[in-house]
DNA sequence: TATAGTGTATTAAGTAAGTAATACACTATA
DNA sequence: TATAGTGTATTACTTACTTAATACACTATA
């Protein structure tokens, strides 16, 4: 599992854990039923307190997306394609509806709006 | 000038008050040279100290927005169109920007993502 | 059943952001 | 030039969030 925090961004660790992460499980990068690192090894290797880690997996928990086996370790929920559109459609909601807010309050009207968009989109999508 | 304050929204006093402002002088309710409300008359108004107030006006000067004429109040700036489209696009590239980054992310797709985007402007267009 | 490997509840420390109190500085004008 | 009306710099308080320390609980298995 790869992982890199920057601990200069501002953005708290734990976000960046549980973004990442939940990045590699949409994108079946992390795959149903794989074990995820141990909270200590995940932990140390990022240099950082392991209740911090905790906190994140526990974020992912509760979206649905892994499972804890108390004793054993976590591990990449089951989850059903519609379920996992639910999660989706959430985390996008929240960002697409604040853009469409924004768009309204500033009187930028839907063309424009939209020709902004996809042209973030293009420009991101070429440097993955 | 007419603001509505959330003071259980999490979301802060004088964040609340850049916005409301700025999207006044953004459709025009607020007009060049207009005088805004005095730092302690609104800060009464909302029940909320002044400087609260004050630092929101500073982000409006920040912004190039409002004109400070001390001993005297503040005034709405005379803005350029071609600066007032940087500010806007300033604003809205921020939150299209995540948007766009979000939906790689997560794998929605540019089609996929326009759909929601058309479907929350319209629903706040048609509340407005 | 002892042990080594899991995760975690509780508590405390550190940090940053927001808000407020106070005293001050600038301006117009009676 | 005294006064009443502007905004503000400085400082401190509060609060919420993030991170860390510690001791504890659960599980498999040698």
């Amino acid at each position: 599992m790869l992982l890199e925090i920057d601990h200069h961004s501002g953005v708290p660790i734990y976000r960046q854990v549980i973004r990442q992460i939940r990045q590699q499980i949409m994108t079946n990068g992390l795959k149903e039923s794989d074990q995820l690192e141990t909270v200590r090894d995940l932990a140390a290797k990022l240099k950082v307190n392991p209740m911090t880690i905790s906190k994140a997996y526990s974020f992912l928990e509760t979206e649905g997306l892994i499972e804890r086996r108390r004793g054993i370790g976590l591990f990449v929920a089951k989850v059903k394609k519609g379920h996992l559109d639910k999660i989706k459609a959430k985390l996008f909601d929240n960002v697409v509806n604040k853009a469409a807010i924004t768009a309204i309050q500033l009187g930028v009207s839907e063309d424009e709006a939209i020709e902004f968009f996809k042209r973030y989109y293009k420009e991101y999508k070429s440097k993955v």
